[in-house]
DNA sequence: TTTAAATACCTTGCATAACAAAGTAGTATT
DNA sequence: AATACTACTTTGTTATGCAAGGTATTTAAA
């Protein structure tokens, strides 16, 4: 019974990783490993594994850019920004959320 | 930049389906054209190739159950309704539910 | 009585994406 | 030099939404 929880819980995360890291990174940039903190902050549990692929690929949709930057304990990070095409999603995402969180309360009645 | 919206947008409701389904069986008995119409109603699009493998892994959980019944006009129905598995399972995705928007919320500040 | 339209259920194959797990590499510490 | 730590990347598996096509029943028109 628990593990069906588990699924669906992580099913429901699964859509809104993307639209969280835009959040994210429209407040401030940030690498990696500080996002997947911050997201455990809020409760939301990502692994590297799922979320490399997903900044690679809001990258090459042109939602993000990275820098190179030094570290004072480790290997350099890489940096990454929203860019204008990333914030003008955000507004659309907002309206997408709100719709959502509507539609859950339409059904529930 | 439009189908990246469409794109998260079906993303986030995704994983969302799972719960509606058992939040509109909760109300009252239903067969899939009439799960898909108050779907639509709601603002969240769901095809027969979506819903059906969907229901049939619910009933498989033990979350549904269903009885055929004659309809006055065209072939009989498949009437799905929700057991007590499923209504159980409601109360912690409730929770599940709740713990997601107040994670947008925390992201947001 | 055949044909067509409408309703309803089901299945197959594809594409996407989250994740576990393992790999690569730079830096710091012993 | 060896170990630990941090950080980025890739591979393979699995799950699942969806387009498209299929089956079956009923009703109504030709």
């Amino acid at each position: 019974m628990e593990h069906i929880v588990d699924n669906i819980k992580s099913q429901m995360r699964k859509g809104l990783l993307e639209y969280c890291i835009l959040l994210i990174l429209n407040k401030k940039e940030a690498y990696a490993s500080s996002i997947i903190e911050e997201l455990k902050q809020a409760n939301m549990i990502v692994v590297e594994g799922t979320l490399y692929p997903l900044l690679i690929r809001q990258k090459n949709q042109g939602l993000l850019n990275y820098r190179w930057e030094e570290s004072t304990q480790g290997p350099p990070r890489k940096y990454y920004m929203i860019t204008d095409k990333g914030r003008s999603l955000i507004s659309e995402m907002d309206l997408a959320w709100q719709e959502i969180v509507s539609t859950i309360e339409t059904i529930r009645k």
